[in-house]
DNA sequence: ACCTTATGTCAACAGCGTTGACCTGTTAAG
DNA sequence: CTTAACAGGTCAACGCTGTTGACATAAGGT
């Protein structure tokens, strides 16, 4: 059966580039660059099929000749994002300051799409950007001095490390306004209100709490993680004192 | 601010407990639990406000008398899943440990309710569980002899790592079947089969990437963090080697 | 010039969250 | 014991969503 993907005809035997209606004439990347202007915008909520038809001065119905359903079309999303994310990134050879501005892009190219990011940063593409960049990172962490294991461990939790935070913080981006603002006011109205002898350690820390709860933990997350990395490699390499980092 | 809407009466001032059309008498415990239950055994998709009423016995719109809107629910279910996950726990004054296993436990919990979690990992719900997790959390690093600046910043990371790697498992978990198997053939059809002149890296680690890949890089990353904190502890309270736990 | 068919359009469907109007049983006051 | 207030369950309706089958038409190969 597979009725649905019957309507999707592969971008190479297209043939026919018949305008529509007001004159625009369809094609995946359009569809897609402009998928991505009305997130970036109009926010999250403004990608629904209907509003991405009016957009483009098509029929709704007429993005279904190009993707299977919405699902398919996120994921194409996904995929121009991690190619705009990766664009003119090299590593310089200092596997610390390497890592940390790779893992900052992940995170900042997710909060730029968050609508995007939160559907597809738990997904194994297998794509060609995503070989790539697993092929980088690693090339780094083996350059640095880390054994093969070891290596392939830390990839695994800064990638992952980045990709949680990413979608982490891209889902409370992507909530509707009313319940984003909702969310800052719990810390203000709440928990910097509770009493000292019910609640000590929140009282006695609440002017804190206000002040970093409204920033994404990543950064913080991302060096303590590097701080370990590094510590861990010291060890390894042959002993420092395990504290500081080695590179330069 | 948690500002019921009219219609949402307090769950003190409720008095008159009247059976709908099916006999049961609804209460915000029993919705919770249904909600709970249609997420674990229908999936993320099952819980539309029609189905819960449905399951429920009662009309749908009957659930706006308890909560303002879904995400009002949502938060419910939230916080319920947060007590479900503190239930049994207690510290042991080693604070190493005890954030080790907080976390550990969050990232079960999760993964027992996939579903739940994956929807609302990201949400500030301000309700008593959360707010009595945060006050414990910040018991175990003000108690380690963490500064309140440095304690914050350390349970801002601790806490969203948690959650984000939570909802990042929880989320490649709530995938349906055949998908989870896709994924998980790619990392050996695909990245195990590179050639080694073309991607160097991954293949001299494919045999390391392979097992490492299938489990989480959450309990790795947990460890890394909690070394960086203890290092940093070290530095603070004015030299040990950086390396081990201090406290006692 | 003709026929095939890719592709845009249209109308309709089912399901969603949400709300205002209505009805009815419970409860507190007199 | 009566009664009036009203919490809370029900119903019908709105506007929105993704999606699809039927239809119309223009492009392109012959």
């Amino acid at each position: 059966m597979t009725s649905t993907s019957d309507r999707v005809v592969p971008p190479t035997a297209r043939r026919r580039r018949r305008p529509t209606k007001s004159g625009v004439v369809l094609s995946e990347e359009l569809i897609v660059e402009t998928a991505l202007r009305l997130l970036k915008e109009h926010g999250a909520d403004a990608l629904t099929v209907r509003r991405l038809g009016l957009a483009l001065g098509a029929d709704p119905s007429a993005l279904y000749r190009y993707f299977r359903d919405t699902d398919d079309l996120l994921l194409a999303i996904a995929d121009e994002l991690i190619g705009r994310t990766l664009q003119d990134w090299h590593p310089t050879g200092d596997w610390r300051a390497d890592l940390r501005e790779l893992g900052l892009r992940v995170h900042a190219g997710s909060l730029a799409h968050p609508q995007a990011a939160v559907l597809s940063s738990y997904r194994v593409t297998g794509r060609a950007h995503e070989i790539q960049a697993v092929e980088t990172i690693l090339g780094v962490l083996r350059g640095a001095g880390f054994p093969d294991p070891e290596a392939v461990r830390i990839y695994h939790a800064f990638v992952d490390q980045a990709l949680a935070f990413a979608a982490l913080d891209a889902a409370s981006l992507a909530l509707p306004p009313a319940a984003r603002d909702a969310e800052a006011g719990v810390w203000r109205a709440m928990y910097a209100r509770l009493p000292a002898d019910s609640h000590p350690n929140i009282a006695a820390t609440a002017r804190h709490l206000v002040q970093d709860m409204r920033r994404s933990a990543y950064p913080t997350a991302l060096d303590l993680l590097l701080s370990a990395a590094a510590a861990r490699l010291a060890e390894i390499t042959g002993g420092g004192d395990g504290r500081g980092p080695v590179a330069d």
